[in-house]
DNA sequence: TCCTCATAGTCAAGAAAGTGACTAGTCAGT
DNA sequence: ACTGACTAGTCACTTTCTTGACTATGAGGA
């Protein structure tokens, strides 16, 4: 159920239409939560039917017509409600740490295709992280930002995004790094 | 499919049971996978079936009979082959990450509970992580056993789901200082 | 002119993950 | 004598996530 919630908490400071909350989950950019359109346009249907977000028909010319959605107030004490409950921890799940768990049975020249492609995608997501802060603190120094600065909440959720992709980013240079040494070493002996 | 593989890759390097496989993936101690018992054993029941995991049964006295399993010929072949797909990246997806999103319209105070527990959680599990890893060293320091000790892939997975709960922990640290200064800020105004 | 991309969605089906309850015996405390 | 924890597993059900395809329209480039 943290969907409904992730939903909710896109839509708190801007009406956005459903085409819009789906880009904002999408792969690569979400900061915060991931979905594909199809389950969002779903839980943006069920909180519509249950009264939680409200949306109105925008009529555009020269491109489909959309839907705003907007956050109501049972909205946003569903949000609170949420918030007041304890949230449950995650754990990391990730393919390529199932694959170097297997590392010591594995073809280390595969393995570091592997985490050759990982280094990449993290590198490249923390990037575009980076500029999203960048953007968020608007002329702002970051310290200046974190005090002062409307809508601390996304600036946090993205920093923790981007800190995140860093640490993939590191932990699959190491490992790398230890797979090759101990090539080396093997190859020696 | 990834529980499979994960299964596969804890049943490498020993023989166990089904019962010590869901340890190994219970909630708190999965260092680089998780799942529950029903989960775990429904999938050995698959992998048994598909002969990529033999299974023996083992008679005990004083309490219930087991099952060892471990890895056949082609569940390793089935391991190779997933490691030489393209791994999917994992997103972070936190209750917490979407609460903390919601910050700007929530109670600071009620975030800062959520955010203490989160960390007080964090703090143990990487001091768990950090044992497990003094445990997996043995004598040796941390760079001859990267370079020479047996079994690293379980070494540097467990290294991940440190540092990755480390850094949960600054970041609710951090998070919980920024709401502080801001509310102090808000009412000194 | 065709092709692709962007906007703005929807439907159906399946795989994966999570929840709750339940069996059954042993051992250590209170 | 009772309680709770540990070993060792199983059944049934639900929710959540993912995959793949499909409908439209308009703008820009080769």
């Amino acid at each position: 159920m943290a969907l409904r919630h992730a939903v909710l908490a896109a839509l708190l400071d801007e009406e956005l239409s459903g085409y819009q909350v789906t880009k904002a989950f999408a792969a690569g950019v979400a900061n915060f939560w991931h979905a594909l359109p199809q389950q969002v346009y779903a839980e943006l249907a069920r909180l519509e039917k249950e009264g939680l977000v409200a949306g109105r028909e925008v009529i555009q010319e020269g491109r489909p017509n959309k839907r705003l959605f907007r956050v109501t107030g049972e909205g946003l004490a569903e949000l609170e409600n949420f918030a007041s409950s304890a949230a449950k921890p995650a754990f990391l799940r990730e393919d390529l740490l199932v694959q170097v768990q297997a590392a010591d049975h594995l073809d280390v020249d595969v393995l570091i295709e592997r985490l050759t492609e990982r280094y990449a995608f993290a590198e490249a997501k923390a990037a575009l992280f980076e500029e999203q802060l960048r953007r968020m603190r608007g002329g702002l120094d970051e310290a200046e930002f974190l005090l002062r600065g409307a809508r601390v909440g996304p600036y946090l959720t993205c920093r923790r995004g981007r800190d995140f992709e860093r640490a993939n980013r590191d932990w699959c240079r190491d490992v790398m790094e230890v797979l090759r040494s101990r090539q080396a070493a093997g190859e020696g002996a």
